[in-house]
DNA sequence: GAGTGGTCTAGACCACTGT
DNA sequence: CAGTGGTCTAGACCACTCC
């Protein structure tokens, strides 16, 4: 379209194309600043900037100050709402075969390998407004809030989840309150059986975002990448709420999927 | 964390301050950039940055040469999968009450009123190695591809999807082969039901991305929104897949819902 | 054609990383 | 402490919008 031809661009689309096709691997050392401006003939402000892109693009990784890698592409996970029907079958499985997963592993739905629990924050608080709202609670009650945060074996951080139960709820077995109970064999699903509670309807709630700057740092992600947020509610067979989950997944490196399984037509409807 | 500040990061958040609260009215008219650069002792290049970094975040729009707006904040719409019930219960309804709807309205699930169809563009085309993989189809076979872009009355897009069919099945009713019959009252599961299908189970997978600079422009969203694809995959009441659909949101105006009825325990599992 | 946002340069300085 | 990425300035120029 314009005859001029910015600089940045051209040089953007060139080094993203060497990254891409694999003439420069993953894990390898990038060119520097200095390195880029003198090859390209642009300023050193202009070979900053590109790099930037290229980080944002998620193309590049390395901290302010350090050196820059090419990145190594995240591998992608799935999630499914077929788990969800798993895990309320495990409940009443033998010990053995849930002892491997806690609440959080069933509330990220990522695989369970060389992952590590970092973090497992309990608390009795009040309720935000929006979370009161969903568990149909007023004035003084209170909710028990759990914050996970999960990261690789390796350092970076994969998922985040916090649940909130209506306090009153989870006292009644007083082992919920306890976060050094974690990992809970067999989760969420499995502690809420142990108090009375069948779950018999799970709904999601799929939101799109970008990180806060504490995201992108938690989660080892550039910061272009989007966030997904998902918001898990879990109904009682009687369809009180019970259970609201916030859970955060970097976007670049998750798939949701969603079977929906549909009522078969009156046998005599079709021609 | 460091005693010295940084001009920008001061400035961007005082601004999302004034935005946020109200103080700045959405549609009114910003700051120049030499006004920024006058009023916060900045440079014209600082307060040029300033702009960009608001613009990706979505506070302020406007196109490059033109004057700068308070952005809008779009509405959030709801995509849920207990439409898919609602579709296919249509099916058999009379057709009046399914007559304001088309292939695009039930796949994006986006609300009726004040929409308006902009292209729906039919073509039959060797699959894409992704689709042909999904659809079980082998090297001759053609499929009907279908696009659709929808925007607001108003010009804002909201929302595109591409269908594949197998040509074969397609086929079946000419009628289905032809654009100008768009839109179909009661959507692809109509369609399909005309050619004696009945869809059993509805899959969505759903993945996060960066628009690229077309889709900025189409769906008139900031540069730094994300996008949500969802693949939408129908099958059959045999398991034989027999659609996909390829649909693109706006990821600041779209929360999709996904609800998962959970089988009962045996009635004597619980104590 | 005046005004506006965006890009580039050259040079300075800063904070952080990695020895 | 040297090297590196990031930010800022001042000034120039460009492409686009809007009148």
């Amino acid at each position: 379209m314009s005859k001029f031809e910015r600089k940045s661009p051209r040089i953007v689309a060139e080094l993203l194309e060497e990254i891409s096709s694999g003439r420069r691997q993953p894990g390898e050392q990038f060119l520097t600043v200095a390195q880029l401006s003198e090859k390209y003939d642009v300023s050193l402000n202009t070979a900053s900037g590109i790099i930037k892109q290229l980080k944002t693009l998620g193309a590049l990784s390395g901290r302010s100050g350090g050196k820059t890698w090419v990145r190594v592409p995240p591998r992608t996970t799935h999630r499914r709402n077929t788990r969800y029907h798993q895990e309320k079958a495990d409940v009443h499985t033998v010990e053995a075969e849930r002892a491997q997963r806690g609440v959080s592993e069933y509330d990220t739905g990522v695989s369970v390998r060389s992952l590590h629990e970092v973090d497992a924050r309990f608390d009795i608080v009040d309720p935000p407004e929006d979370i009161a709202s969903l568990l149909r609670l007023s004035a003084p009650a209170k909710v028990l809030r759990r914050s996970y945060s999960r990261r690789h074996a390796e350092g970076a951080g994969i998922s985040g989840s916090t649940s909130y139960l209506p306090y009153e709820l989870a006292a009644r077995n007083p082992d919920l309150l306890d976060a050094t109970r974690e990992p809970w064999p067999g989760g969420t699903m499995h502690q809420l059986w142990t108090i009375g509670v069948e779950i018999g309807e799970i709904e999601d709630h799929v939101t799109v975002d970008m990180p806060t700057a504490q995201e992108a740092a938690d989660y080892d992600i550039p910061p272009g990448v989007p966030i997904v947020r998902l918001r898990k509610i879990s109904y009682d067979i009687d369809g009180a709420p019970v259970e609201v989950s916030d859970i955060t997944l970097p976007g670049d490196r998750v798939e949701l999927v969603y079977n929906t399984p549909l009522k078969r037509w009156p046998s005599n409807a079709n021609d």
